[in-house]
DNA sequence: GGTGTGACCAGCT
DNA sequence: AAGCTGGCCACAC
């Protein structure tokens, strides 16, 4: 069983996950990894960003921080300032490369993709 | 084909 | 209390 399309499983999702996050909204590495069942995975979360862009672009991976809030990804963006940029152009505030109320903003892929 | 690295997280010292 | 190491999976050389 699991065909070929078993292939890309955590990556894959990694990249589904992502995209159903809501505007104005945040997620974290840790939680989409706790969300595909491995929260040790978190780092290959990050890693699935890095080709994002290139693997499907489009992706919007400004909205996925680390577990604190802070913006750790937004050297990778082409411009340091284009991930707090594209935060608050969405509604989200960014101070100090953290995101304000980040409790408010985070969202829960187990807990909300299932509703959705 | 082995080694190293990577946008992390959590536990141990 | 804070710093560090380990662990996880996938890609590049």
């Amino acid at each position: 069983m699991q065909s070929n399309k078993d292939k890309a499983n955590f990556f894959d999702k990694v990249y589904e996950v992502v995209y159903r996050i809501p505007h104005g909204r945040v997620t974290t590495y840790g939680a989409i990894a706790a969300y595909l069942g491995s929260r040790g995975s978190s780092r290959m979360v990050g890693w699935a960003m890095n080709h994002s862009h290139k693997a499907s672009p489009g992706i919007p991976a400004h909205r996925v921080v680390n577990r604190q809030g802070v913006l750790t990804g937004k050297h990778h963006f082409g411009s340091p300032a284009m991930m707090q940029q594209l935060l608050e152009n969405e509604g989200v505030i960014v101070e100090d490369d953290q995101v304000v109320d980040f409790r408010e903003k985070f969202w829960d892929p187990s807990r909300n993709i299932d509703d959705a």
